[in-house]
DNA sequence: TGACAATATCCGCTTATACGGATATACAAA
DNA sequence: TTTGTATATCCGTATAAGCGGATATTGTCA
């Protein structure tokens, strides 16, 4: 009962739930992630380290980035749950808004530094 | 996205789902919960009032006992997330201790005065 | 009305959690 | 080896919850 409890705990956060459907439809870095969410790079990592004790995704480190997804063989519980999340997040506002955000994000990041710095500046100094 | 939060928060909670376990084939009224969860009274009546503001439960006087129920009309979400909640907590040791404990109560309980004192008491003083 | 029973809310206290800047770690490339 | 980037963790602080005894509220019955 309490690790049922502790399941949704971890669904209890707005930014947690954010994260969860930008993760529905694939894997994504955590510079993603901070770029889409606007939040520090601390708040972020703490909240997947939280999604993460819980259970809810997983980390592969490729190189200097994290790359994060939905924990891969879930308990019954978790894929029903995840199943009405992903009913669920569609339908908000927040999601939809998120969901653009990551595409536009994604189609400006340059491969090699995270979109930080502009392209050109990573062509020799 | 916050009130979906809002309503996982209030799941976050062993004791809290053990009241909507409870809750999931009736009625109760609070000093059947009491009983059942082996907690003060005032912890039972807030845990019931953080359930009934994330709209998860309703409450209705009857006399001196306030019976409560699941909500009526639920959300979509709601509805899944119950569906999906009773399909988990059936399978949990604490759930169905909960559910005989509960049995047994209600076989001892006066119907006049909650249980609490023994019956013989009530007939005239 | 007065006394009692069931429940809700208040209170002081303790513990958990969120935040974001600062620091530490891990890795890649020069 | 040094430098820089991506991420994790630490730290101090602020806010939120939980707890259970005490008190307030609401209703019943004599």
């Amino acid at each position: 009962m309490k690790t049922t409890a502790h399941l949704f705990k971890a669904l209890s956060e707005p930014v947690r739930l954010r994260i969860l459907a930008l993760l529905t439809d694939g894997e994504h870095c955590v510079c993603d992630l901070m770029a889409v969410l606007d939040l520090p790079q601390s708040t972020v990592s703490r909240h997947l380290a939280a999604l993460r004790h819980a259970g809810w995704v997983e980390g592969q480190r490729q190189g200097l980035w994290m790359y994060y997804r939905l924990t891969g063989n879930r308990s019954p519980l978790q894929q029903q749950a995840l199943d009405l999340l992903r009913r669920e997040l569609v339908i908000l506002p927040q999601g939809r808004q998120d969901q653009e955000a990551l595409a536009a994000f994604l189609t400006t990041k340059d491969k090699t530094d995270c979109g930080k710095t502009p392209p050109q500046k990573k062509t020799r100094n």
